[in-house]
Formats: C-alpha cells, structure tokens, sequence
DNA sequence: CATTTATATGACAGTTTCGTGACAGTAAGC
DNA sequence: GCTTACTGTCACGAAACTGTCATATAAATG
C-alpha cells in the first residue's frame, strides 16, 4: 500500500534525484516530463500525490493543476508545486489553482520529504500514519494489529488489506472489481463472489456483539466502510 | 456519465482538430458539419453542450442559436460561440441571442477547454460534482447515499440511478422513452409503463410526510424533479 | 355529464443479489 | 508427516428488487 507519487518535471537530473530519493523513503513514483504527459498518466493512475514544476514544456504547471481541479476524479489529489521564482505572485497564484503547498528552487530534499508527508497526512491519513482510526475501529500498519473499542481482533491477511483499502476512502463505495484490483491485485484472476465471502469474514471479525455493523453493503453496487448503517 | 458535446463547425480541420482533443479530455462528441444537420442531431441526442461555428452553410450560427432557445428542450442547452470576426457588435449580438460564452478565433485549444469545463459547472453542477442537491434533497454519487432534508434515505438501485439522472437537468421534463434509455440502458426491452411504477415508488422513498412532491408529472409528456408543484 | 385517455398504485411472481456454512486445496510451522 | 491457518469456490436459502398486470383514480374531451 505504498502511496503512488507522480513526478511532473522537465529537468531530467532533478527528476532522477527526485525519484531516486523519494523510491528510497518508500514511495512509489511515476514521472513525466511535460504537461501533456503528465495529464494523461494521472488520469490513467491517480496517484496519491504530484509533485509539479511550475515551467513546463507544451502545457505550463499552472494550467496543468487548474485542469486537475476542474475534472472530479482528480480533484482531491494534493499538488505540490516546484518554483525557480520566489516572487509573491506566483506563490498567490499556485495556491488559487489548488495546490496544497509549494517549494521554491532550489529546495533540500529533506524538506520537500516533511511537505510531502504532511500534505500527505492532511489528505489522507490512512496513506502516512501507522495507526489509523475510524469511528471506534483502529488498525496498526506496522505490527497489522487491529482493535474494535479497545479489544484486540484478529484478522487474516486478506482481511487485514481489505480493512485497510476500505479504510482510506471511509463512506465511498467500492464496486468488487474495484476491491479486486486494489487488495488481491489486477494480475490473478478471482472470482467476484470471492469479495464477499471476505467481507463476510471481515464482518464476523470486527462486528464484536454489541456495536454496529461498520460494512455498509451497496445492493448492485459493492462496498463501504460507514459507521452511519 | 461522460458529457456530450455537439460541435457544429464546417472547416473539417477545425472539426477534426476539436474532436480529437475534446475526446481526450473525457467528453463524448458529436459533429455536425452545417447548421440544419445540427438542429436535427441537437434535437436528437439532446447534448449537454453546444460548441457553434458563427458562420455556417445552410443556416447561419446565430440563426441556430435562436431556434434553440426558442425550443423548450433545447432552451437550457449552454451554447460556446466561434467566430473569425472579433468586433463587440457580434460579441453582444451572440450573449444576447442567448449564447452562454464566445470565443475569437484564433483560439487555443487549451482556453477552449476551460471556457468547456467553466460553462458546464455553471449550468450542470452534476456533471463535474459527486454531491449534487436540489431544494432539500442531497445526493452522494461517491457513498451512493441520499437524504431529504438531512434524513437518510433508502433508494433501490433504479430509483437511485433514476434520481441521479432527473436530477441532472432539475426542472427538465423526460419522456419515459428518454428515461429508459438513460436509466436502462438503450440495449434492454422494457415497457415504457414500468417507467411509472419506478417514479412512484421513488416518489414515495423521498416524499417524505409533511414535503412537497417534489416529482412533477407532466401528462402526455413525461416526468421532472420539480419543486414548484 | 359521459366518455375517453392518461397516470397511480397494490399485488405478485420471477429474478437478481447477498450472506454464509461447507469444503477442498495450499502453504507454513513444528 | 501432522497440524494449523488461510484461501477461493460453490451451493443453497434469504432478502431485496424488478417488471408487468389489474384496478383505481384523475384529467381531458366534447
């Protein structure tokens, strides 16, 4: 579950300094080198993050994020934007676009690490964090412990991604195609149905006697993690 | 739930050249190469943006223009003006014959798609938004969830999808064949009465006591969401 | 007002979709 | 080898949903 990063950057040394540092802190990283590139591979993935420089090729950073934040799938990705200026302008303007913070050239990598996992944590806390949280459930990334209210559950390891996928987005609906693709991966072919023998699972674990059912199911449509049931 | 576009341009490179990158950029497109063949493709597919060449053979831009705000289901259809000449008078002449923007050609392709993505927002906030509301109902396309006046509501999945799409163009009045087509699907075969049954039991999931109807019916014509009743 | 036409709705049978226990296959640990 | 934990598939019953019809109600017509 390692957050996907998108590199928009015309200077192939920063790039590669870029993607060689960010791949070593755990990160997975796409990178393009023009506007228009960069267009077409976010829609095609949707990462996690972008990093974008300001002065591009073809299609200028600003116009690249305004047409992020004018399309729905792509609007709630947070954007940090790189800049050789460091006049005030330009730092009003990016932010106007929506980005959620900027760097002005040049930057330490350190510090372009520190924005990176704070936007991160702002956006999407299930992304950074190692203990993440919703209503009265807690899951624990790195020892994968879960608890309901303070008690302990045991979960299989499926269950434990499935949790963990749902957990990111609370309240949105997965279609099982989805869920497929994110928890068992798009390469092995498993039957649909399979999703929700899981989720089955997945409910018997956490719905200790007592507390509400957390999986909301989406009759045609799939599945959410929603206290409101 | 892409967006038509109906372009109406008679320079076949222009034409080529719009469709072309419109289409990358998401939107379904239809092309008409003279202005009668566009208020016959208009009337039939019923897009939800207009993009007009002024100067057309046959019928001229402003011409079109005017028919289809004459037109009770073409009235709302936004309507972006091209045009070679850059003098105000045909500016105003076009905002006023009911055009919604304009722009001077030479153009570029990327103002084009802002002005595109500006224009929609405006008129259709559901095509670019995940919650969409009209007067006091609420609905969430991410989290499939609908409210009325706060309190959650339970809808099937075709009155879900039915509501999605009245919703869409509130006030709009559907034939049953046009709601079967759009909430259907254009391949299935099912009676256009069964459109009825579903508007009502629709109806009484969110006609909650104590609100108004807030489902038109409108006699020999069709269904619209519609508050003034 | 009588008649025709259009819509509303309850009932119902057929279908789709879900939840879940059972089970066999696999991998890991001992 | 044996045990244990986990996985994916299936089958079957339960529940939700769907489309159609018959009947009731309402609106237009003349």
């Amino acid at each position: 579950m390692r957050p996907l990063i998108q590199i928009v950057e015309d200077d192939e040394a920063l790039e590669a300094l870029l993607a060689y540092n960010l791949e070593k802190e755990g990160y997975k990283i796409s990178v393009a080198n023009d506007g228009e590139e960069a267009l077409l591979q976010i829609s095609e993935k949707t990462p996690d993050l972008i990093i974008l420089d300001w002065m591009l090729p073809k299609i200028a950073g600003i116009e690249v994020c305004r047409r992020l934040r004018a399309r729905t799938e792509t609007k709630n990705i947070p954007i940090i934007i790189l800049t050789a200026r460091a006049d005030e302008t330009d730092k009003i303007r990016g932010l106007d676009t929506g980005a959620d913070d900027y760097l002005t050239k040049p930057f330490s990598i350190t510090e372009l690490k520190a924005r990176i996992r704070a936007v991160l944590r702002r956006i999407r806390p299930a992304l950074v964090d190692e203990i993440v949280k919703y209503h009265d459930l807690e899951i624990d990334r790195v020892t994968h412990r879960v608890k309901r209210g303070g008690a302990e559950i045991h979960l299989g390891p499926t269950e434990f991604r499935l949790l963990n996928h749902l957990i990111q987005h609370p309240g949105r609906v997965f279609s099982r195609e989805q869920l497929l693709d994110a928890v068992w991966g798009s390469d092995v072919y498993v039957e649909a149905r399979t999703v929700d023998v899981h989720v089955g699972r997945l409910r018997k674990a956490i719905n200790i006697p007592g507390c509400t059912d957390l999986i909301r199911t989406v009759r045609a449509s799939g599945y959410s993690l929603d206290a409101n049931n």
